[in-house]
DNA sequence: TTAATATATGAACAATTGTTCAAATGAAGA
DNA sequence: TCTTCATTTGAACAATTGTTCATATATTAA
């Protein structure tokens, strides 16, 4: 870290934050998760995901869109590890695969709902 | 909501979990607080000020950014009140305004961390 | 095999977003 | 007052992102 004693940086205080920040990588993997639930779209699939397991296309019906834009979304949620897919036929179920996700989700209810 | 009977839709369940959905304005504000949380520079800027509260440029420092970067991102978690600031003569000094977003923190902490 | 249906994929487009740069505040000291 | 310094702001730019559309899989039934 490069810090300049020109400047009004305080430096103590600095490097004593600094240790307590985690490593980039652990920020990185925080944020994926942030982003994921960042977008209206995806946190609505989760909702409804909440409820029970649900095919595409009703996710599609539950959320306004096509099944197409749904489908993206429910491949970057999978890749992501916060749902699961199991196919039954031509019908392939979707459902949440992180307990840790629903708790973000219910905290984040909490905090809007005072 | 539009239910095609033609389609593969399961009305019942649709209608029955449509009724768990959050309405709109409740999944917006849920939203914006993921998507805050969801960019590295202002998830570092919420990591460090859970420490203790830093002036602008030696979070600017704690980020590797410019002040005018971390200034702008500071406005944005400041307009959410995510976090507060007090000036001290020329310095201004941010710290967390909401313990939820602490807790969002410690849950996506433990969930990274397995 | 062929047709029908559910889902997935890739490319393209529009919209949003984060950073940079230059310039503007606002406070303290000379 | 004028200067300095910390912070803010606005515009411009590049990068990222979500949706659309057309097409491709994959499964089932005929």
């Amino acid at each position: 870290m490069d810090i300049c004693d020109e400047k009004c940086i305080n430096e103590k205080m600095v490097r004593k934050t600094a240790k307590t920040i985690p490593q980039k990588e652990v920020i990185e993997q925080m944020v994926d998760i942030f982003k994921a639930l960042g977008d209206p779209t995806r946190l609505k699939i989760v909702l409804a995901l909440l409820n029970r397991e649900h095919c595409v296309c009703d996710i599609a019906v539950l959320c306004n869109q096509t099944d197409s834009a749904i489908s993206h979304q429910l491949r970057i949620l999978r890749t992501m590890k916060i749902l699961k897919n199991r196919r039954e036929g031509k019908i392939i179920y979707y459902s949440i695969d992180d307990d840790h996700v629903i708790s973000l989700i219910n905290m984040s209810l909490d905090h809007v709902r005072h």
